[in-house]
DNA sequence: GACAAGAGATACGTC
DNA sequence: GACGTATCTCTTGTCA
């Protein structure tokens, strides 16, 4: 198989270069080499990645290509390169030929046209070819045999055949990909396109006309505002395409042998990089391993410079070490920093000298140090604490260097979420409040406030006395960090048909909408949906308005108008469909790694005021399960080949939590019977015996619950029911009446707020209210909710926090291979190898069920299946 | 004055 | 009650 690789080398060279802006890498000499190391770099990753027979990179050449003969803007307002960009390009050559790799220059085109050309050429002599280029005008060449090779934001890269092209845009056709930037255009390149007409637009009328030619030909098939757009700019949109198309007949030869990847010339390749003082790539080439003395950076910590004026020799880090180890532990304690790196944006694999190493041993000195088999055992002692913020990042990072971060951690973001969970959690910030320091945005600096942070926040923890949470918000960190790695596997072809069909639906929806209301508008703007509905088609007199004078077109409002007209239940139905499409079924595939095959979200530690986690990118916690269509995307959560997906829940957490702190005898009871609680809460209210409880009046015992635990009005009772106010109340008044213990807590919470001014978890965790004394209604009676709730819902969290923990480490005692791979708040979700279903069950059930010891039982439902749903 | 980026609103998915 | 994301729309910042 010949497969060519063909880099465009500006594009490349500026995408390093940018990658480095924050930390550019400078020589000893002070020559930026940032763009230089980059582009190796990507050139190296590539090699390995794509593996290929023959190789050829195209550079721009000097001066200026037909483009710009026929369109003297083309590029105009492009800032001439950075003059380390200029800099690098003859030292890049210069490396491409000690490796031996052709470059081409065609003078009068750019390097897209001469990569177009070849790509062709090479494809018709039987090649694969890829094109590695973030540029995506590349799309419009595309075949089955001619990919894009696309660097990722999060690393690695994307590889694009004409099936991810039409998908990125919603076209047929990768050449449709030159009428898309034609209409559009393209302001980098100042390919002008249509005005006003931006990437939606473009595609909506392509998807309509099929091509320009064929829009043009066809304008007065348009209509208001984009009619005369495109027709007072038909030559532009025409140019536009000319600027856009790549060329495929450049005048040059193709010659395979001069395409052949051949040997390196290893001197030349060394002199250079020595030049360039590339020290982890010297080490790359020879078999001899080089050892590095670094001199630590100097770092302006707190104005006091002169701790910093001294250069201390790196291998001064092994006797300090020596020095702290094991005797005296708790001495030696040290922080490690490397999440704001610059290289994360641009490769998953980092290269060694990438990963910076800070560590600090008391809290003045920090050492700048290379990641090497020295550090490695320090990170893997067990007897070491690592202290750090952000440490997550770093387990992770490390992890992909083969470096498992054990021991005690203590992060002082998270330490700090524990004392003050709706504060900023920043080091720069706590250095301030903390240490009265500034101490910016350098990481050394970051490092050193982090190891001094640790005593004044461990001083307050021991005065809360929640060494118990801190110990398992730690011990979190790590669990949290491998299910992270360990990811989500989903099954793209399941989100493809459900694509495919929602997709039909929706447009159908859009034409019924747009033919009902006898107007064109846009159905995604809740402003238009509202001057439709209501002024136009005057479906209800007194409509609701929000603050800001616009009305109100929420879901609960339009329902209660869908007799009035058969469009409001169409636009329920397409907003419906729009969410589930744009959040789920469209964005999830976008975010699928391609070397793991996964989705990676990100859990958030610090982020609520509960104690709960929270998942982000993509959000995991909130993908749906109520409606039937919805299904579809957790059908699409998938298991490993050979494994299943296991789902384990509490049953009524929060509802248990309610039993326990009241201490309600009927609650309790309920619980201990293990009787249907909604059911049981409906007998009691409506004084019924729980077999001649009905359905209408276990709906009303549930919302009842539910009310209860979050602490809603009577108002938001009634919305909840879909009931009148009055009834509402008599429900709240039946239910107080029935559970007066109830009523004592909620009185309680209050008390102790007003007076303290926070509430408490069973395990100390605070949530402050300020507002509990307000003298505005609303914002106290908010707080009076939050009174009731924040214990029930962070008590909860806690206890699960306790059982994931613990449910982590007996996997690693058994050696397990099952993964936890997501949390749902009261749920968590295992890989599970099917040999392994049994023990699962048992540790995961028992570790859940009694992760806290309560005055009721806890109970937690379990299930497996090949994906999510069957896990159900 | 045009465009991009950011902020705020609105709506809606979950527990 | 607790979240995160998509989209629209308006405001603010940047640059010519």
């Amino acid at each position: 198989m010949k497969k060519l690789l063909l880099i465009d080398a500006y594009a490349m060279i500026y995408r390093a270069y940018y990658a480095f802006m924050q930390h550019p890498r400078i020589t000893s000499d002070g020559r930026n080499t940032s763009a230089v190391f980059g582009f190796v770099i990507t050139l190296q990753e590539l090699l390995k990645q794509v593996n290929p027979t023959h190789i050829g990179v195209a550079f721009d050449p000097k001066g200026k290509t037909f483009r710009h003969e026929a369109y003297p803007e083309y590029k105009a307002q492009r800032q001439a390169a950075p003059e380390d960009i200029h800099l690098a390009v003859p030292i890049i050559k210069d490396i491409l030929k000690a490796m031996n790799i052709s470059v081409f220059e065609v003078n009068g085109f750019e390097a897209d046209d001469v990569i177009g050309t070849l790509a062709v050429k090479a494809e018709n002599m039987g090649f694969d070819v890829l094109m590695a280029t973030p540029d995506k005008d590349y799309g419009q060449l595309v075949t089955d045999k001619i990919h894009i090779y696309r660097p990722r934001h999060n690393g690695g890269f994307e590889n694009m055949g004409p099936k991810e092209v039409c998908e990125k845009y919603g076209i047929k056709s990768p050449a449709q990909v030159i009428d898309i930037l034609a209409l559009m255009g393209d302001s980098s390149d100042n390919i002008p396109g249509c005005a006003g007409v931006g990437e939606k637009t473009a595609v909506k009328l392509l998807q309509d006309f099929g091509d320009i030619d064929n829009l043009l030909q066809n304008t007065e098939k348009l209509k208001g505002a984009l009619k005369t757009k495109v027709e007072t700019q038909t030559e532009q949109i025409r140019f536009s395409r000319f600027l856009a198309t790549i060329r495929k007949d450049v005048p040059l030869e193709i010659k395979e042998d001069e395409l052949l990847k051949k040997e390196i010339d290893i001197q030349s390749l060394t002199l250079l990089y020595k030049q360039l003082e590339f020290k982890s790539l010297l080490k790359g080439l020879s078999s001899e391993p080089i050892i590095i003395k670094q001199p630590i950076q100097q770092a302006n910590l707190f104005d006091e410079p002169q701790l910093f004026s001294e250069s201390v020799d790196i291998t001064k880090l092994d006797v300090e070490v020596k020095k702290g180890l094991p005797q005296d532990a708790k001495k030696f304690s040290f922080s490690l920093v490397s999440s704001k790196n610059p290289f994360q944006d641009l490769f998953s694999q980092i290269e060694q000298d990438v990963v910076d190493v800070y560590i600090s041993v008391d809290g003045e000195i920090v050492y700048k140090c290379v990641l090497d088999e020295q550090v490695k055992r320090l990170y893997e002692d067990e007897n070491v604490e690592k202290i750090g913020y952000n440490l997550k990042e770093d387990y992770k990072i490390l992890a992909k260097h083969g470096i498992h971060l054990i021991g005690n951690l203590f992060d002082v973001t998270v330490a700090h979420y524990l004392l003050q969970p709706e504060q900023h959690h920043e080091v720069e910030h706590l250095a301030e409040v903390y240490l009265k320091k500034e101490c910016g945005e350098a990481v050394e600096n970051k490092v050193a406030a982090s190891l001094l942070l640790r005593q004044p926040l461990e001083d307050q923890i021991v005065e809360l006395n929640i060494e118990r949470l801190k110990q398992v918000e730690m011990q979190l960190i790590s669990v949290l960090a491998e299910m992270e790695m360990a990811g989500v596997r989903f099954d793209t072809k399941i989100l493809r048909e459900a694509a495919g069909d929602l997709n039909n639906e929706l447009k159908q929806l859009e034409k019924d909408i747009l033919e009902l209301s006898g107007f064109e508008f846009n159905i995604n703007s809740p402003r238009q949906v509202g001057e439709v509905l209501f002024d136009r088609l005057q479906i209800d007199s007194k409509a609701k308005k929000t603050k800001n004078g616009q009305y109100v077109t929420s879901e609960e409002v339009l329902e209660e108008l869908q007799d009035r007209h058969p469009i409001v239940g169409k636009i329920l139905e397409y907003r419906a469909i729009k969410k589930l499409l744009s959040t789920y079924i469209e964005a999830l595939p976008e975010l699928i790694n391609h070397q793991t095959g996964k989705i990676h979200t990100t859990y958030n530690q610090t982020v609520t005021a509960t104690g709960r986690l929270s998942s982000s990118n993509p959000n995991l916690q909130n993908l749906p399960i109520r409606s039937e269509r919805g299904k579809a995307i957790r059908r699409a959560v998938v298991a490993d080949s050979g494994c299943l997906i296991f789902s384990a829940d509490y049953s009524q957490i929060e509802l248990r939590l309610m039993a326990h702190f009241s201490g309600d005898d009927h609650l309790l009871q309920a619980f201990r019977d293990g009787h249907d609680i909604h059911a049981a809460t409906a007998a009691k209210i409506f004084g019924c015996s729980i077999d001649d409880v009905s359905k209408d009046m276990r709906r009303k015992a549930k919302t009842a619950n539910f009310g209860i635990i979050y602490g809603i009005s009577a108002f938001g009772l009634a919305q909840q029911l879909g009931s009148s106010r009055q009834e509402a109340k008599d429900l709240i008044d039946g239910y107080f009446a029935s559970f007066p213990k109830v009523v004592e807590f909620i009185e309680k919470q209050k008390t102790i707020a007003r007076s303290v001014g926070y509430v408490e978890t069973m395990f100390g965790r605070r949530r402050y209210l300020p507002d509990i004394n307000s003298r505005n209604q609303t914002v106290r009676s908010f707080a009076e909710r939050n009174a009731v709730n924040a214990p029930i819902q962070g008590t909860a969290a806690d206890i699960i926090k306790i059982a994931m923990v613990r449910i982590h480490r007996r996997f690693q005692e058994e050696n397990l291979k099952s993964q936890m791979i997501m949390q749902v708040h009261d749920e968590l979700n295992f890989n599970v190898p099917e040999a392994e279903i049994d023990k699962v069950k048992k540790i995961v059930i028992e570790e859940m069920e009694n992760a806290v010891s309560l005055s009721v039982p806890l109970r937690a439902d379990c299930g497996s299946g090949k994906n999510w749903l069957e896990a159900h």
